[in-house]
DNA sequence: CTTCTTCCCGCAATCGTTTGCGTAAAAACA
DNA sequence: TGTTTTTACGCAAACGATTGCGGGAAGAAG
């Protein structure tokens, strides 16, 4: 088990160890002669140079942290897909891990992570609050965040237009002919979600019909979960034909629930999600959504970190995508 | 962005940096009041250990390597739930990569991640001749194989009884009256499948009945693929009653080809997936299933990629385990 | 008062690299 | 041939921790 070391392969060409290093790193001061001696050797004994004791030196480790609430979520996992690429195309490796929405935990991996040295952090967090604590070590690494539109905190963060978001899917349902259209989901704890619905509202304004909410409160967002808040929805009379879910696992729960409760969808209601998971294209599921355009919004993230990597001082910034609506088939037109 | 060392603290209390680290890691000769004077100053100037430099001569990292096919594929995204739970309870952290089915890359990041020095590594491999290349590297760093049958490989390997898993759904279909059961998805190119399918032609022939393949030559488990070879299907007048797809991933798009081909599941043609997906388990889908005990699975496989880190010598060992019948709604009782 | 323990703590080597600096040997120049 | 420049490589000091060993001071035993 014990791993050849560049001693070792010095030894065997019978050069100084520090004559390998240069000889691997490219350096001009080595003859081409010795440099391939030395590169045969390493082959032969397949030496892989130990990038730990490098980065005791060279100061970075070549790590970059993602730390996720749940990789479980469809959402999530396309994160990691695509930082995972990019990271590899730029030579970075990812250390992942994941909070479980829980805050002491965010700060627990937040901390392990600055332990193992790494050169920066995606960091989607648990909610707006999560800062209070971080704040502090995000000044200990160069770190963005994602996913959260937190206007008050000095970091660069990355999200969608969660505001626009509502709006656009509460003009779509409206230009289908709804008057009624009920917003579900929860409203505090995150501003994500608040700005959901604030753009919910603000379009019900613009277009001069009245918004209601449903289980405003409400803190979790799995399909459990929405399923049995719908149960309870549908168990009263609904007067509204179009629910705007907060997100596509919510829309999921309510499907399960409609399905249950002998409501058809589209054809008694239409239903629209938001974040365009995966699960929304699957057939029969087809549901219409407002879309995170997670690969352009994941390589931005990316972006942005390398730039602070690279200057270390560079401030913040923040960037708010544009949100895309995906037309399927669970939404319909009324009269 | 300079971190506080271990020196910085020593400086500041006035004892020499072993002193520091003494204290730090719990020694019994240290005194009860400079230890305390130290862990204040620690906290003062919020010191974390540089794990890298603790990794040099302990030679240990905390890091353990998953590599896998697709974090997208949500069985490997329950895989990296688990594992990652489970490393955070034994301390240690996971650094996570895809292969994306290719065997280059995948040696690749197996490479880097020695390079990375990880205590050990858990491995989705892309298929059953992965193991050419990875056979040396192995050798390097415990390993544990995941997911593929793989009984050629001196290496130990964690996966589900997939011949066993074929012939129970076989035999399910039989119980529910069906006697012709076509096997939809690929044979060669992946142990895994191919025993899955050697399941099914077993339970067919002590049965009595005649197995059926269809797609025998393809080589992608994904939805858009399970879909376009379906929609090819049921182009030809089928004469079977029930399919078993060989993943659950086919199976979704079995159901996008049949929707669309006007074929109703369960009414029509009985479906019967593979892996139980989280997408198997949603509304409107509720897909049948034979399920790999995930949860199980992935502990089992950390429990054995722990032993094998600890006595470094332990040789291998191949855990098989028991498939289970999900019953939903996807396949119903013919006469 | 000397000697031996015991208790704390410091010194210095080590882990596997990178890299600034120094210096022979070879090449170029006078 | 003597001097300078270039080429090619070695020495040794980092990087930030851990740890075996040695030793001073205080207390106990003689």
């Amino acid at each position: 088990m014990k791993n050849v070391t560049i001693k070792d392969v010095a030894n065997i060409v019978g050069v100084s160890y520090s004559t390998v290093s240069r000889a691997l790193s490219g350096s001009p001061e080595i003859s081409e002669e010795t440099r391939a001696r030395i590169v045969e050797v390493c082959r032969q004994m397949n030496y892989t140079p130990n990038t730990v004791a490098r980065a005791m030196v060279k100061k970075n480790t070549m790590l970059l942290g993602l730390i996720l609430t749940d990789i479980n979520n469809p959402f999530m996992s396309e994160l990691a897909y695509y930082v995972d690429r990019q990271a590899h195309e730029h030579g970075y490796n990812i250390l992942l891990s994941n909070s479980s929405k829980d805050k002491d935990q965010e700060r627990e991996i937040f901390e392990l992570m600055v332990g193992h040295q790494v050169d920066g952090i995606i960091l989607c967090p648990c909610g707006p609050e999560s800062s209070e604590a971080l704040t502090q070590l995000t000044k200990r690494v160069p770190t963005v965040f994602f996913g959260e539109n937190l206007r008050e905190i000095p970091e660069s963060y990355i999200s969608v237009d969660n505001f626009r978001g509502g709006e656009m899917g509460t003009e779509y349902l409206y230009g289908l002919g709804h008057r009624n259209i009920l917003y579900f989901g929860k409203r505090r704890n995150s501003t994500t979600h608040q700005l959901r619905a604030d753009g919910y509202e603000n379009a019900c304004k613009k277009l001069g019909i009245t918004p209601h909410y449903f289980n405003n409160t409400f803190n979790s967002t799995s399909i459990q979960n929405g399923y049995l808040m719908a149960k309870q929805l549908f168990s009263e009379k609904p007067e509204f034909t179009a629910i705007f879910a907060s997100t596509d696992t919510n829309a999921l729960g309510i499907m399960k629930a409609a399905e249950e409760a002998g409501i058809r969808i589209p054809e008694d209601i239409s239903l629209l999600g938001f974040d365009n998971i995966r699960d929304a294209s699957l057939p029969r599921i087809d549901l219409t959504t407002i879309e995170q355009p997670m690969k352009l919004l994941s390589s931005v993230a990316m972006d942005c970190l390398f730039q602070k990597i690279q200057n270390e001082q560079s401030g913040y910034s923040h960037r708010i995508l544009y949100p895309n609506l995906v037309e399927r088939s669970s939404c319909r037109k009324i009269d």
